[in-house]
RNA sequence: GCCUCAGUAGCUCAGCUGGAUAGAGCACCGGACUUCUAAUCCGAUGGUCGCAGGUUCGAAUCCUGCCUGAGGCGCCA
């Protein structure tokens, strides 16, 4: 269906177009405003470019709109602009045709597409850790996003589940088979892999330190990759334990993805010999230094030469590029995706410009396929610098979630000492709080990991919207199974039309989110519209309503705030209560 | 040395791809609860938008230079 801003932009378009026939196809430039409904600024470079007083300009397009059933007022103000009013029965009616829509409204602009979102990308035999956070909480939005504009989403979880790192963690094992990593305590999934971690720093130690393990470790990649039984063996089984890990920690952060999105680096394994064969037979992989590289002419390093990327190391082992090209191009032929969004932390920004230009001059990656690299900062500790442990070490992802859930649940404790639901709610707002303070700052800032601050009852936090939900909810529930027709012709509040144009425009906020791949836009929408209520539920009574005229559409509203916010949240993985 | 990103209120951040007086939250101060959930709201205080030029009717936004900070730049992934 048609948002009220694109109605407005034709009429202003034709209205641009009687008032000044010379003009070919005008911007109307329609945004929002304080001052009116909505406000056109194309009168004033027209006016520049075809030597007119741009005020006179703006009057004549103001009084040469003639959309009477849509626009209210129209006036010229300032040096040029035109302040728009829609009439009360637009609005109303415009409410009325959201709920009866589906999806609200919001059409299928990406229908048709195929979308690769790879995040998340958790290593095998290491426990989920902070730097796991943002790639798997931005990637599952914008994968939700994507979903719900139309695109045919495909995740592919890129696991580090490949490397030398593997024999060495195997033969160590096989050299200690009293560490008892397996299975160490059934109730925790999570469990096993605590223990892996410890021993695979363990088997790092012995690795830098003892030449001859270090020699026995790199017979076993060798027996590893060249299919030996037994290395193959403990190999899958280090990858279901570490799976059933990142599904637990998934489930519990209420995050899509799945074991069917599983693509490790292993996939790729077998794909290498043929890619790296391809780009040197076509001449963009050389030696260089006894490795196999691409070079790029705009790429150098602190000596002024060329910087390569670097697919085959001198020891004949391929590196972590080499299984992204061959990523990419079974993504785009054999996938076939018609985009790829990496959501993987800014610092690999240079690596992916290098990996996208090799995919090209290969020509993996031509036409309409487009792929890119989402960055993300960095997440903080409360001294502003890289999030550690106080003793230095990394933070591990469930401990972060437990403790969100754990302070959320004391905060609502406090407000209700009886509920019954308190650990589901805890959850449901604590993990709210997490995802929200992540979504909501720009992606590619740093930002400061402050636990207090995201589960807060005050200020913009998701704990706010949720809170926000809870009250449209209980209004619903208190007025019970209403169907009643709205009453388009009845008068409008200023917080009912401020409202109601500001759920209009949601569509196009999804459209712009995904487009730029920013969901912190969809989070400050979200905001506005929790406060655009909030300004509606103090000022107009709903159920206690002067006319039974003002209830019904008072109560339509509210359903279709209840159910925008809903969507919103859901497509940024936070859970909307019914009850607080 | 080169490249990328950032610099907006005391603190944490928005600012819709150039529009009218730059907005929120936190903190601080003053108000509002026999109510559809006060986990809220209203008001006050608080800014040379890093600096200097340029582009034009108009710049926090676009361009150039500089300053500051973070990150990246061959055999780790």
């Amino acid at each position: 269906m048609t948002p009220l801003v694109e109605a407005v932009e034709t009429a202003v378009v034709d209205a641009l177009r009687r008032a000044l026939p010379e003009t070919g196809g005008p911007e109307p430039l329609v945004r929002r405003s304080d001052r009116a409904d909505y406000q056109a600024n194309g009168a004033l470079p027209l006016a520049k470019r075809h030597g007119r007083n741009p005020r006179e300009l703006g009057e004549a397009v103001a009084a040469a709109i003639d959309a009477p059933d849509l626009i209210a007022t129209a006036e010229a103000s300032g040096p040029g602009f035109v302040n728009i009013a829609i009439t009360s029965e637009a609005v109303w009616k415009q409410v009325a045709a959201r709920l009866d829509a589906d999806r609200l409204g919001v059409g299928l602009p990406l229908a048709g597409e195929r979308i690769v979102v790879d995040y998340s990308g958790p290593n095998v035999a290491k426990e989920m850790h902070v730097g796991h956070l943002r790639t798997t909480i931005i990637g599952d939005a914008l994968a939700r996003l994507a979903e719900a504009l139309g695109a045919t989403v495909i995740r592919q979880n890129h696991l580090g589940d490949w490397g030398t790192q593997f024999g060495m963690l195997i033969q160590y094992l096989s050299e200690h088979p009293e560490a008892e990593w397996h299975r160490a305590d059934e109730a925790d999934p999570t469990a096993n892999v605590a223990v892996l971690d410890r021993l695979y720093r363990e088997a790092r130690a012995v690795f830098d330190a003892d030449p001859a393990f270090k020699e026995r470790a790199r017979a076993r990649v060798v027996a590893l990759q060249g299919g030996d039984e037994d290395s193959r063996r403990v190999w899958g089984d280090l990858v279901d334990v570490s799976a059933a890990a990142f599904d637990a920690i998934y489930e519990r952060l209420g995050v899509g993805l799945t074991a069917a999105d599983l693509a490790g680096e292993s996939t790729y394994n077998h794909l290498l010999d043929g890619v790296v064969a391809e780009l040197v037979e076509a001449g963009i992989a050389v030696e260089s230094e006894g490795a196999l590289c691409v070079f790029f002419e705009d790429v150098t390093g602190p000596d002024g030469e060329p910087v390569p990327l670097l697919l085959r190391k001198a020891d004949g082992g391929y590196g972590y590029a080499a299984t992204d090209l061959a990523a990419i191009r079974h993504r785009i032929g054999d996938l076939k995706a018609d985009r790829i969004l990496y959501v993987v932390d800014a610092r690999q920004a240079l690596h992916f410009k290098q990996v996208f230009a090799t995919a090209r001059r290969a020509g993996w990656l031509s036409g309409d396929v487009e792929a890119v690299h989402v960055p993300f900062g960095t997440v903080l500790g409360p001294d502003g610098r890289p999030y550690k442990t106080r003793s230095g070490g990394t933070v591990r992802l469930m401990g972060l979630i437990d403790e969100a859930i754990a302070k959320a649940g004391a905060v609502i404790a406090e407000k209700h000492p009886a509920g019954e639901d308190l650990a589901e709610l805890a959850a449901a707002t604590g993990i709210g709080a997490v995802k929200y303070a992540d979504l909501s700052n720009n992606r590619i800032k740093d930002y400061v990991f402050d636990s207090d601050k995201m589960v807060a009852l005050t200020g913009d936090t998701g704990v706010y919207l949720q809170y926000a939900h809870t009250r449209l909810a209980s209004i619903l529930r208190k007025a019970g199974a209403m169907t009643a027709p709205m009453a388009p012709a009845a008068p409008m509040s200023r917080e009912e039309r401020a409202l109601a144009l500001h759920l209009d425009a949601y569509g196009a906020v999804l459209a712009e989110a995904m487009a730029e791949r920013e969901p912190h836009r969809l989070c400050g929408y979200l905001y506005a519209l929790a406060r655009a209520f909030t300004g509606f539920y103090e000022a107009n009574p709903v159920l206690k309503a002067e006319s039974d005229e003002a209830r019904d559409n008072r109560l339509a509203l509210v359903r279709l705030a209840r159910e925008t916010l809903a969507h919103g949240l859901g497509l940024l993985g936070i859970a909307a209560p019914d009850r607080m």
